[in-house]
RNA sequence: GCCCCCGUAGCUCAGUGGAUAGAGCGACCGCCUCCUAAGCGGUAGGUCACAGGUUCAACUCCUGUCGGGGGCGCCA
């Protein structure tokens, strides 16, 4: 509905164009939004208002003017010029019966635009260091990018999720170096735990699997190991003392052995990370290890790349981008004085090559503590000629869980530790998706456990479910009744939908394309949350004031129609959020 | 020191520069002889943190102040 009056006011202005108007306004400019009061019609604009100055006229004789200009459509009933130069629109009720035929006729497509024209986006998620299982951090980056994806894609967006896998670098070492210890322990050699080593409990049944497969091969005494080694914290440095041992490790089993303590570690969680994301419901269509980036010699190459622009340095016996020229607030180092290249040549080198896959638009989807990364990362972009505002990153703050008003205690490297699987468990994973998803991302989220399992009013998951099943639960009785539904008698007879219920389920109903395209522009899918909400409330109002099936056919069939057009949406927003929509409860 | 997010009803939060700022929960009062009461209706509850600025129009944009949360300083 809300497109058919963008067409007609464009071409209202552009026949206005030469006389009132100088040119033809983008499309862009033209907003037509709801309105909050029903007296004001369903939809208003300020184009009018907006276009004044240029105009030089008053926004109330503009208004008339664009008024005179619209060419006629038997969507509108009445058109008027309100307050300081508002345009009101008042649908005619053919409009709502001709938009319920089509969210029969497109059923799973409704809501579904062109919109985004086939634009290419690569929208990265998740990407969690294999050192671990999720936590119920990750969980929210995993729900909010999964339904992002989902909201651009039904907006007309060509899609690719990726999972970056951070398998180089330090943090794989430590986890290696953590099993090869619990391993040792497992096998009787006395050795202390190092203090900055992965310390939870998933660590040992990796160390068992790694037992079942080398057995005692791996195995050395405690004493060849611990020999000379510096301190450990608390009396020493945690940092030296882990760096030292993975080098002690590296020496004692050589660099195949550790090698395939790291593989095995990597392999291991890496699958159940991937199993933990598919029963979430969260697919990826690529997962990039770091690593073979790297051996690739793509990091090499995005170098090259800066060396060509000439944005590189040397200093203090190590390779600096000098990121201060592009915006950033302190050039970074890319090669350290060992020769190692850093985490950040490895960043700025795999969004190029994200970019030089084809994709003109990269969605980093990150965790809050990220936020100084998108400066540098974007700094890195320009330098390599790619334009800046190719890269856009959203921050998803932290999750907090509650059992009631009892905060639960979150820390990776201790023992406890909610995992993402945890959560799942006990609380569903459609209870799960829609708690992550009902708060804006820029919001810290507070996850009441007691809340996302309870049966009750209390929880906004079962109250949209609910009404799901509801509709279902009314075709059950009309079959029971041995009726059946007329699908043509029924939306035939759609114009017969005026009482003040009926209305505010059709302008809930038909307000759903609007929300999926907005949602998907702002990056916003609390929004179809929230929407949901409001969707099913009309319903069980609607619900509560009438009985669907009655005698009379014509009314039964419409109302029927109706209803499951609602139970249609539901559906359809439900599905973008990753949660079921049962057929009873 | 620098950076990011937030401040809206008792609580938790919505609110792409528009008309009289909304929802849920909690509180209070009502509604099943009827398609699922996991539901519905009603009442009460507001200096949109504060001060300037931009604008025909500011909860919304800009600057500053105060308050809360988080991050950073060749670590991944």
């Amino acid at each position: 509905m809300k497109q058919e009056l963008e067409r007609l006011l464009l071409a209202a202005l552009a026949r206005l164009t030469g006389s009132v108007l100088a040119e033809t306004p983008a499309a862009a400019a033209i907003v037509i939004e709801r309105t909050r009061d029903a007296r004001h019609g369903e939809f208003a604009t300020n184009v009018a208002l907006r276009l004044a100055k240029v105009a030089r006229k008053n926004p109330r004789e503009l208004a008339a003017a664009i008024l005179a200009a619209l060419p006629p459509s038997e969507l509108v009933a009445r058109t008027e010029v309100a307050g300081a130069g508002f345009i009101n629109f008042h649908m005619a009720p053919g409009a709502y019966a001709a938009e319920l035929a089509r969210i029969h006729e497109q059923a799973g497509a409704y809501g579904e635009s062109n919109r985004g024209g086939g634009e290419r986006i690569l929208v990265e998620f998740v990407s969690a260091n294999p050192t671990g299982p999720l936590h119920v951090g990750h969980g929210r980056q995993a729900a909010f990018g999964a339904t992002l994806s989902n909201l651009l894609r039904a907006t007309g967006h060509s899609v690719a999720r990726e999972y970056y896998v951070n398998d180089a670098g330090r943090q794989m070492d430590i986890l290696a170096v953590s099993v090869w210890v619990r391993y040792l322990e497992a096998l009787g050699e006395a050795l202390p735990f190092p203090d900055n080593g992965y310390r939870a409990e998933y660590v040992r049944p990796l160390a068992g699997r790694l037992r079942r497969e080398v057995g005692e091969a791996l195995r050395r005494p405690a004493a060849a190991v611990l020999a000379g080694l510096p301190a450990d914290a608390p009396a020493g440095d945690k940092e030296a003392y882990i760096d030292a041992l993975i080098e002690r490790c590296r020496a004692q089993i050589g660099a195949d052995g550790f090698r395939q303590v790291l593989d095995l570690s990597l392999e291991f969680m890496l699958a159940d990370i991937r199993e933990d994301l598919a029963e979430f419901g969260v697919v990826f269509e690529e997962w990039t290890s770091e690593r073979a980036f790297a051996e690739s010699g793509s990091i090499d190459h995005a170098l090259e790349v800066l060396r060509g622009q000439g944005r590189l340095q040397e200093k203090d016996g190590a390779l600096w981008f000098r990121a201060t020229e592009f915006g950033d607030e302190k050039d970074r180092v890319v090669v350290r004085e060992n020769g190692q290249k850093t985490y950040f040549a490895s960043d700025i080198a795999y969004h190029l090559n994200k970019y030089e896959r084809g994709f003109t638009r990269l969605l980093d989807v990150l965790g809050a503590d990220h936020h100084g990364y998108v400066a540098r990362v974007r700094a890195g972009l320009i330098a390599m000629g790619c334009p800046g505002d190719c890269l856009e990153a959203t921050l998803i703050q932290f999750v907090s869980l509650f059992r009631g008003t009892e905060r639960i205690p979150m820390g990776k490297r201790e023992g406890q530790f909610v995992t993402l699987r945890q959560l799942r468990g006990e609380v569903g994973n459609d209870a799960c998706r829609f708690f992550y998803l009902m708060r804006s991302h820029d919001q810290p989220l507070d996850f009441d456990l007691e809340l996302a399992k309870s049966r009750t009013n209390e929880n906004p998951v079962y109250y949209i479910q609910y009404a799901h099943a509801r509709v279902a639960s009314v075709m059950k009785q009309l079959a029971s009744r041995g009726l059946a539904f007329d699908s043509a008698h029924g939306l035939a007879s759609a114009t017969s939908l005026t009482g003040a219920h009926e209305q505010a389920v059709l302008s809930a109903l038909t307000r759903y394309p609007e929300i999926i395209e907005q949602a998907a522009l702002t990056r916003a899918p609390h929004a179809v949350a929230h929407y949901l909400r409001e969707l099913a409330n009309t319903l069980h109002t609607y619900y509560n004031a009438e009985q669907f099936i009655v005698d009379d056919a014509a009314v039964r069939n419409a109302r029927l129609a109706l209803v499951l057009g609602v139970q249609q949406v539901l559906r359809n927003g439900l599905a973008l959020l990753g949660v079921s929509a049962p057929e009873s409860m």
